[in-house]
DNA sequence: TATGAATGAGTCTTCATTCAT
DNA sequence: GATGAATGAAGACTCATTCAT
């Protein structure tokens, strides 16, 4: 006579909706990132849940979208505002951020999280402030080291190495990098 | 009793294959551009052509879709190609580049014609070498100027600056833009 | 006013995935064997089910083929082994096989099931087996009575027998297919 | 000042009506047999010839894919009539009959030129007299050996023989086929 | 005579969404 | 609460056929 506690297929997986939420939100920001086609079946088979699992938690695909971009959102500000504290640490030598962002661009992973963050808000005015969301962390933090101008300068030159760094297939050399955001922190000896 | 000769519709459109192409790519790069989702039933409509004529001219959605970015490249191309002959006929002066640029940046269609061209590009390699075609010529453009490296810096910010002004809907302030593209054009007087 | 319950058009059927899924094959099958034209939109239209439905069940048209297919033969695959029992029964004799396949060949709906089977096959490797499987059933059948080069041999000559009453609209006369079945199930007679 | 006679390109294919006619029928008919798919355009693209050319010798499909058939047909009829009276040379033995029609069965381009014929006049029973025309021929050669109810026994034979060289993919061993041959042709030593 | 242009019907297929269970 | 079943709209694409030139 069968229990209820089945023990052939290992640990029975909790009922955790949480978590099924969670999973659903990762397979699609995953399917984002990786080739911008996001589907209810794709993200099912992806999550490994039942197709309607994704419309159970989700009212409609584009709900489901905007949560994985907003998940993809929270990541990419999560990982400037650490590259931020650590420039921060370093004493705000645009060296020492320079080789920071040099490494962000150099992971594919992160410039394709942007460009789809990107590539979805374009066309989605609803969406754009979660576009630049990091944006607006990223300038405060270096309000800290330079005027708001320069700061938003600088996060603008940043955007753009992002998306040429994907589109060129590698980032922006780091003797450049460096040099750059040298001379848009510094922009008052311009005038010396 | 009607004529053979209808006068209602006005003068029967000869046939004209090569201006029937040219619509059909002009109405797939507007939508491109508008809203992003091309679909030969949209260009069709568009471009007041018949659905087969938009089969019979492109051997694929991807045909058409590439002839489209191609036209927007082109444009791209040209506008900035003039932007830098102006430049160069005011002496190279980074206030009449900013000064032009923000113009361009203000310019909601050619912004969004940017963007229409990296979100394509973002998930088919293939199209990258069109996406920064711009990008090159500009960099060239530059180099009479500047050092190439500070061409690149100079060209990934206008990238970035483009990607804001569309997302944020507004371009960067005249001033700031003119603030930074002096410091980046002359980024020697650092090591003063 | 009208109740709740119509009852005009019988009583709804319940759900029942299995017999949906079995009467799209029986009407895919049977028009494989009408005329051989096999579309998703005639499948659904033949089997009253919505056009989504075939394509819900069968993840491509070739796959609803071959689940079409796999019905004709297996059919035909029962149908030839009762023949075979029968004989048995009957001793083996040839004449007694030969009125079994008489009647077998004059009747169209059979024969026509056998051409569609091979005609699917012809430009399909993937559905030979299932063309022949027919046949291997048929010579393991004969072998109790024969050698099985002349049991194979047999089993040719029905097939080619099969296609040409259907070519020309009627089966080889019993006379003569008693006397080719006599003289191939005992070829040592030859060499007496 | 040109003439008319342009020598750049080599002899200039004369214009032939006919022989145009001809590739378009061939190429037709090599579709028919190599995939059984049949279209304008590939027939066209086969034959070298523009797509109008297609329409404007055929007036429909149908017309197209009779000739091509027609020509199969003739085909396959020479090639067994050749393969008859090398028989009637070698005095009609089996043995010789079976070498040949081994070497026929061996050769993929003619079961499958026959398999096409059969297939086409299946669901098309305007084309059966075509698919069965070898079988008269074959026959009535027969019976210069035998009774005409063997040699019709033997046409079906072959003809299942034919179907099953392709679909198994390698005819019956010459051993099996010369035995067949040889009780098929001489029934009456089973009166013996 | 010949042919590229033209097009609407119809093909397979995908999919968001709804709903019965 | 969950989920497989269900379906109609829409997508890309093919193509026989017609026709202007």
């Amino acid at each position: 006579m069968p229990t209820r506690h089945e023990t052939t297929e290992g640990p029975r997986p909790k009922r955790d909706p949480q978590a099924r939420r969670r999973a659903i939100v990762r397979a699609a920001a995953d399917l984002l990132v990786e080739d911008g086609e996001l589907t209810h079946r794709r993200a099912a088979e992806r999550a490994q849940v039942p197709l309607g699992a994704t419309t159970y938690y989700f009212s409609s695909l584009e709900d489901l979208r905007e949560a994985a971009l907003e998940l993809l959102a929270q990541e990419i500000n999560d990982d400037l505002a650490e590259i931020g504290r650590e420039a921060v640490r370093a004493g705000g030598r645009p060296e020492v951020l320079a080789a920071l962002l040099h490494d962000y661009l150099a992971d594919t992973a992160q410039i394709r999280a942007d460009a789809a963050l990107y590539t979805a808000a374009v066309h989605r005015p609803a969406l754009r402030p979660l576009a630049t969301r990091w944006f607006e962390g990223f300038v405060e933090m270096l309000s800290a080291w330079t005027d708001p101008g320069s700061a938003r300068a600088i996060a603008m030159f940043v955007d753009g190495a992002s998306l040429h760094a994907l589109l060129q297939g590698e980032p922006l050399d780091l003797e450049t990098l460096t040099r750059t955001l040298t001379v848009l922190m510094h922009p008052a000896s311009e005038e010396a």
